[in-house]
DNA sequence: CGTGAAATAAAAGAGCC
DNA sequence: GGCTCTTTTATTTCACG
C-alpha cells in the first residue's frame, strides 16, 4: 500500500470545506477532530498541492438571470491533436460554456452552456457555437428541469 | 423597467465571491467599489434572497481518487409525474451522481456521476442505476478529457 | 500534533450625509 | 442607499511542550 495522498482527516477536510467554505480554521478543525495549528497546516498543504483548486459562492441561476441552461453534443471533423485543440481553447474561451468536457459516445465533446433564455441560445448557436472551428454537428439538450446540481463530491465513496 | 432584481454592484460581488469565496468584506467591498458597511448588508441579503446559496471548496477530482467522471443519460419509462419523481428522487439521493437535469432530446434525465474507475462505475450500472425506479434505457459517455470544468456563471453576459 | 498567548483582522452597530 | 468611526468579537500566527 503506497502512502495515501489523503489521509481520513484529509478528506473530512475537504468534505467539510465543500460543504462550507467560508468555515473559520477553529470551526473547521472543531468538527474535524484536530486543533486549529495541524488544520491549518493541512488546508494550506491541500491548497498547494492543488487539491483544492478553488472557494466559489454557488449562485441561483434563475435568480441571477441566466435562466436557461443547455446541455449540448459537438462532433468535430476529426479527432487529430490540432483539430481538437483548436476547437478546445476556442470552446473554453466563451464565458456561457461552464463546463466542456471531451467524451466517448455519441459526441465528441459535450458543453454546458448557462444563458438568459432560448432568444439568447439562438443568438449563440448561430453566431458563435456554428463557427467554432471543426464543427461538424451540434445536438442541443435543453435542461427543463434541474434535480440536482453543483453537489459535492463524494469522497466518503473513497473510504477503503 | 420594474426594478432590477440585481445592480450592477450586486452583480460585481457575486463575480468576485464566484471567483473566490474565502475573500474578507474588507477586500471584497474594495474590489467593488463600496465600503465595507453596505458592502456587507448586500452579501447578506443575497444569501437570504436565495442568490447565493452555497460557498463551496472545488476539488481536483484526479487529486482526490474521483478519476472518472461519467455523462449518463436514461430514459425513463414514462413521463408522468409519479414515475418521474420517483426517479428523480431515487437519483438525487446518490452522492457519486454530482448532478441531474430533466432533459429535452434524447434522453429523459442527464446524470453526471463522480467514481474513482471504471471497476467502480460498472459495479454502480449494474447494481444501482439500473435499480432505479422506471428505467427503460442508459447510455454511458465517459470524460476523456476536462477541458473546462465549474467555472462561475458569466454574470458579464447580463449587462443590459 | 497540541497548547496558549499575542497580534491582527473582521464583523456589527450607531449616527450622519 | 451609502459612509465613517467605534466597539466587540473572532481569527490567524507562532513559539514551545
Amino acid at each position: 500500500m503506497p502512502t495515501p495522498v489523503l489521509d481520513a482527516l484529509d478528506r473530512r477536510i475537504l468534505a467539510a470545506l465543500q460543504r462550507d467554505a467560508r468555515l473559520s480554521n477553529v470551526d473547521l478543525a472543531a468538527e474535524v477532530g484536530l486543533s486549529p495549528s495541524p488544520c491549518l497546516r493541512r488546508v494550506r498543504l491541500l491548497e498547494e498541492a492543488g487539491v483544492i483548486t478553488a472557494y466559489r459562492a454557488i449562485l441561483d441561476r434563475d435568480a441571477v438571470g441566466l435562466g436557461l441552461t443547455v446541455f449540448v453534443g459537438i462532433k468535430v471533423d476529426r479527432h487529430d491533436d490540432a483539430h481538437a485543440t483548436a476547437f478546445r481553447e476556442a470552446a473554453a474561451a466563451l464565458p456561457e460554456v461552464i463546463s466542456c468536457h471531451l467524451v466517448s459516445g455519441e459526441s465528441d465533446f459535450l458543453l454546458q452552456i448557462v444563458l438568459k433564455d432560448l432568444a439568447a441560445y439562438e443568438r449563440m448557436l448561430l453566431d458563435t457555437l456554428l463557427k467554432l472551428p471543426h464543427v461538424k454537428d451540434i445536438r442541443s439538450n435543453f435542461v427543463l428541469n434541474t434535480v440536482k446540481s453543483a453537489a459535492p463530491l463524494p469522497l466518503d465513496q473513497l473510504a477503503r
